[in-house]
RNA sequence: GGGAGAAUUCCCGAGUGGCCAAAGGGGGCAGACUGUAAAUCUGUUGCGUCAUGCUUCGAUGGUUCGAAUCCAUCUUCUCCCA
């Protein structure tokens, strides 16, 4: 299978890139902006996501499975025309909601059952439905549905897991083989990115990524980190399972994460994330900068005439105070999240076109020491 | 004009002699948040030179070893009958 992403430079470990989809390139390393229901949460629109510099949005196969229904996405025309979004889209397949809706499943080895976290109803998912369901929706990217391990955990069992999530693949790849091929599929050229599990094992991560590599997926993310165990556990595993990833395949690391988290893993040799962070985080008051964060609902801002960030050029920074923020936040309007959230992709998306630049200008590791503190302070 | 009831800490509201600086909720102040959680979670919220100290439950006076709780008077408010 031809490459997915063309490395343009590489600095250590660090690479340069781009992924070269049927919708559209994207630039990495970079920050897919997470759009669970098909929307940002917060009120941020595809249209909105033009101004923020965002290239690349994930949606989730649960949650538009219950919600509208993937029939009803794909009558209407699949995920980019439903949400007039034209760029690529990744969908999460449901595996992890396997591990954040843990008091509410059943895993065997056929699939999962669930109960919707909406009206309690029962809900089985397998590889078969996660592919089927991912077809519907007709996103660029679907990933395969995998356990996602708690850590920390037993040996035994993440061993167990990674041969089941190993079978799963085997399953979620020849299911979507057969969706690609049918008439009717709107996205025909889907791809497949599987995930490595293993939990802070190293051994079981080496051996997990050896196996799905021998699949010659589209794409390989690292599943399973920043769920319970410490940020140098997390970049200990990167550094570990990375030297049996694939070149020329995107290399994704799942959920993660902080801004200086992000630095770390791009220095091991990560291309592509997601998190929540940025979103739910602003919906909270709490809002990044290059300088550090501050949470808006503090009172000191309550008289704060000051963009959120002065060095920002993101919509909100040009035409808003801190103190408008706080206020909005205060009351509960919409509105203050919407400009929170705006603003923190915004700093995400550039963030990672900083990343980028310093990487073409070989200065990545200036960068890097530069910054790699400085963001984490509260300010 | 007659009758009934009520006033509690920033707000609402429990508490009817000691276990009460006073439940619970809201609000305030702060913290958390990593393949989503707008709707969540945690801490804190009279003052203090903080190990048992001080002031506080409409006001004043009283009963009692001890009062937010009992009594008297006053003030304000609500409801009912005229």
């Amino acid at each position: 299978m031809k490459e997915r992403i063309r490395i343009l430079h590489m600095q250590g470990k660090a690479r340069r890139g781009e992924i070269c989809t049927h919708h559209g390139i994207v630039q990495t390393p970079a920050f897919m902006n997470v759009a669970t229901c098909g929307a940002i949460k917060g009120a941020v629109s595809a249209l909105d996501l033009k101004g923020l510099k965002c290239q690349v949005q994930l949606c989730n196969t649960y949650h538009l499975h219950l919600r509208p229904g993937d029939k009803t996405v794909q009558q209407l025309g699949g995920l980019h025309r439903f949400t007039n979004w034209q760029g690529p889209i990744l969908t999460d397949s449901g595996g992890f909601q396997v591990f954040s809706l843990a008091k509410l499943r059943d895993i065997q080895e056929e699939g999962v059952t669930f109960s919707s976290h909406i009206d309690g109803r029962k809900i089985f998912m397998g590889p078969e439905e996660s592919m089927q369901i991912q077809s519907h929706l007709g996103a660029t990217i679907a990933m395969a549905f995998d356990e996602c391990i708690e850590n920390p955990a037993a040996y035994d069992y993440v061993k167990a897991s990674c041969g089941r999530t190993l079978r799963w693949l085997y399953r979620c790849k020849e299911e979507l083989e057969r969706l690609n091929a049918k008439a009717d599929t709107i996205n025909k050229e889907q791809w497949l990115w599987g995930i490595n599990q293993g939990g802070t094992y190293e051994d079981l991560r080496k051996k997990h990524m050896c196996e799905i590599r021998e699949m010659n997926l589209d794409g390989y993310a690292i599943g399973g980190l920043a769920v319970g165990e410490t940020a140098e556990e997390m970049y200990r595993i990167i550094e570990a399972v990375e030297p049996e990833m694939p070149v020329d395949k995107p290399r994704y690391l799942m959920g993660v994460g902080t801004p200086a988290n992000i630095l770390e893993a791009v220095r091991r040799g990560i291309d592509i994330f997601d998190c929540v962070m940025p979103t739910r985080n602003a919906r909270h008051g709490h809002t990044f900068t290059m300088g550090g964060c501050r949470n808006l609902l503090n009172a000191k801002y309550a008289l704060d005439e000051s963009p959120i960030d002065e060095t920002c050029d993101c919509p909100v920074c040009q035409h808003h105070t801190r103190a408008y923020i706080h206020h909005l936040l205060k009351s509960k309007e919409m509105l203050g999240m919407r400009f929170t959230v705006m603003h923190n992709l915004y700093f995400y998306n550039s963030f990672m076109e900083k990343i980028r630049y310093a990487l073409e200008a070989d200065s990545f590791e200036e960068f890097y020491l530069k910054n790699i503190n400085r963001v984490s302070v509260r300010i």
